[in-house]
DNA sequence: CGCGATCTTGAACACGGTCAACTGACGTGG
DNA sequence: CCACGTCAGTTGACCGTGTTCAAGATCGCG
């Protein structure tokens, strides 16, 4: 890991600022502790244990939760491939949330401590992390306003085209992609119940807007999704 | 604004390691621009407006909403003085989100472009940086979750005794405070209308949990608000 | 092949939304 | 100083979206 990648999977991931600043090395720890698999299921971190990490995802497809009191877990985003997942643990060293994998995935870890010692080198990585965290709290600003205030129907229909956006900035199909996570899943992302994210992809399957695989979905109408 | 400050506004403020970072001077920029007074009703700063900047608030009251298309804005968060707002500029120099003040305020304002040179000049200041953000979006998860999962009654009791922690880690009462935003602006912050907030507001004063006021609240049984 | 988990679908219900009337506080102008 | 208009808040009645409960359907996997 010399140099900076042109192609392979460290080129579309989040993280190469970091990796690859310039003059990485002299005297300043290579961030990347560790490569990390795992299964299908397993976590890849809790709420509230000490050290915390950032990880930059390789390969799978995750999911982040918060504990809430009382209810199980809300889920506040999904990880695709390149996407970094753990900065609120750069709020003290402690994950406040936690994170597992709904797929078989691989991740590169890097422990904060680390990160930290590399931001404080290095001002532009320490920009670049800047940009990521804004980045994600904007993106978690839009996801409350929304489940806030809009249709189930809606909600789903959006989550939907937001997926296949991601996926096409990746430069993976925005018609067809896998859905590793359960209807209680996205239910739970979106404050609805699993019967009624069914219902509403049921519906949206009826009116030619989606094709409903196992596991994955065909967009049929980009169109009918924005209408919903 | 040369030395530290023990006692005054800028104690209770959290940005006093970026105004008062050791050495802040030599050749780095001071980073407050300037001061700024709003009225009741005047905004702040408007989403997608060019430039962007941080603020912090030293007296007043805010509200920090994202707009939603097809919707009225959705209330993210409440500003109270001693926090900061704006953070969301720093993932490009635009804001994504609409700051009003919901009474007379006054804030320092540090437009971004100065926050990041001072930072990259200041590791100690990079790292406070990265803490606040992470901290806010460590908040936003958290609302989010609850707005999603959770019903109204509890929602609007965890509100109040959000507010009330706040205020009393600003060494104001924390049983009996001022509520400067409507009715309308709980519901959208909570994700319900004015007519349930005001219906379970009325609920907790039957149950003598709290005591209603114009524009303000007395809360007298914080049990009771947690048990909601 | 059969068990279990996930998903779908239906029917009844409830929480919160919608619509509407009323109240009270405040500010303005006669 | 009171009459009036406005606006925020309260309260009631009704309604609709989404939840709950329950019964099948479908598929993976041992």
């Amino acid at each position: 890991m010399g140099n900076r990648p042109t192609t392979g999977i460290c080129a579309a991931c989040a993280m190469p600022p970091v990796c690859f600043a310039q003059g990485a090395g002299e005297g300043v720890p290579v961030p990347v502790e560790r490569r990390r698999r795992l299964s299908r299921g397993e976590k890849l971190f809790e709420a509230a244990t000490p050290g915390g990490a950032v990880y930059a995802v390789r390969a799978g497809f995750l999911k982040v939760s918060v504990p809430v009191a009382g209810t199980d877990a809300g889920i506040v985003r999904f990880v695709l491939p390149g996407d970094a997942v753990g900065f609120d643990a750069m709020r003290g060293q402690v994950h406040a949330c936690e994170s597992q994998a709904l797929e078989d995935s691989e991740v590169c870890e890097i422990a904060s401590w680390r990160l930290e010692t590399v931001a404080d080198a290095r001002p532009l990585v320490a920009a670049h992390l800047r940009r990521c965290i804004a980045e994600e709290l904007t993106q978690a600003h839009a996801h409350c306003a929304a489940v806030a205030s809009l249709p189930a129907a809606t909600l789903v229909a959006r989550f939907l085209l937001d997926l296949a956006r991601r996926w096409a900035a990746r430069g993976y199909s925005e018609r067809r992609f896998r859905l590793p996570m359960g209807r209680r899943e996205i239910g739970n992302h979106l404050g609805l119940t699993m019967e009624t994210v069914s219902r509403v992809l049921s519906t949206l399957q009826a009116r030619g807007a989606v094709r409903l695989e196992r596991g994955a979905i065909e967009i049929l109408s980009p169109a009918l999704l924005q209408a919903a």
